[in-house]
DNA sequence: ATGTGTGAAGAGCTTCACAGCC
DNA sequence: GGCTGTGAAGCTCTTCACACAT
């Protein structure tokens, strides 16, 4: 097992056991079968235990798992023993929405810059955060060992900022832009793509409208 | 082919295709094949041709697809060919992010109510768009005919809010929370979480982190 | 008795490769 | 020649079911 290729879907799962685990730990829960995570994560018990396989033999056989053991691993897999260093570039509505956003902190990341190439903007705080000049990006962040940034830009500049940082050696991107780009393979950019999601629900929606 | 079971992957390449189709459509373009959608869209023309065919025979042989019928054919499959009526419940720094995103009327949607239950901000206005009263929720959806909710509100009420808006016949939710719910199988939650995509950066990332 | 770990079977999606039509 | 439409093959992920450990 522990050679095999780890699906995307596993990887995708286990922040939210991570998650799930943080709140047993606080509760003080000792141990957790797969049968109470897959009632709590809502994801099918047998997925969870073939989830950790992939990385060991995390569990105790008749018991269940350890739970602070089982969260210290997770992290570690993660590498999110220590919290993230996220860059932001675009302080426009959704990157001030995501300066704001209270969250990040408690979940390990941590929004240690923000960027815009408004010079209305450049030296306003928000959040706590200064936003600064966009042409200083290169050096700052090279300077913070910043390690994912979240380009919440308009659209038609998504790509050029999104090239420009990965010269810089970033190589995790979180786009808020429907975004098909030419990038080196290495490189890789998650879109949040709203109208996209809407599309979907639409479709399956089953609402009977009236016109 | 027509019978089989269309995949969750096809719809949600579906918008991206008709996203594509608009802008050759704009251009004047009256053909094109799946070879050039394929690198418009970064997808495999295999892949297009089939999502296509779940669907109907919509191209040509030799020749590939008419534009402003391709484009006419998703947008109903979408059931996009009129305006999407949507809702958002919680006008906090994503909810006012969210209404003043100015794309949503070009991709075919158009938030037609914000609901919010702090007395501070019902009766104001956020990029034309009046802030109404929770409460009167009900009344306002259904004489809207809103088809989607977008659920910006705070962690801990999201579950309660979708759970409310559900039982007055709202199907689809695109929320921001982590949302694991109980709900009935005919509703549809898509849940946008930030943090759990960051963590998936975090994993896939191979910068080395000096410490 | 309880609950993990995992081969094997099954389901779902992608890629191939080519027949069929323009 | 060019391009679509699609069975078949291939790959990936999930579910099953049970051996094994406590």
């Amino acid at each position: 097992m522990r050679f095999k290729t780890i699906p995307d879907e596993t990887i995708s799962r286990l922040f939210p056991y991570m998650r799930a685990l943080v709140c047993l730990n606080e509760k003080g829960a000792e141990i957790v079968s797969s049968n109470r995570l897959s009632k709590i994560c809502m994801i099918n018990s047998a997925i969870i235990r073939k989830d950790f396989s992939y990385f060991g033999e995390f569990g105790k056989r008749g018991v269940g798992y350890n739970v602070p053991e089982l969260l210290a691993k997770i992290r570690k897999i993660l590498k999110l023993e220590e919290y993230k260093k996220v860059a932001l570039i675009g302080t426009g509505n959704i990157g001030r929405a995501i300066l704001s956003y209270n969250y990040f902190p408690s979940e390990g990341f941590k929004i240690v810059l923000a960027f815009d190439k408004d010079v209305n903007k450049i030296g306003s705080e928000i959040n706590g955060i200064r936003i600064n000049d966009i042409q200083n990006a290169q050096r700052m962040i090279l300077d913070q060992n910043v390690e994912i940034c979240i380009v919440a830009t308009p659209v038609d500049e998504t790509s050029k900022v999104i090239n420009m940082l990965s010269e810089f050696g970033i190589d995790a991107f979180l786009s808020f832009s429907p975004c098909r780009l030419n990038l080196p393979d290495n490189v890789k950019v998650t879109c949040m793509d709203l109208s996209t999601e809407l599309a979907k629900l639409a479709y399956y929606s089953n609402k009977e409208i009236e016109n």
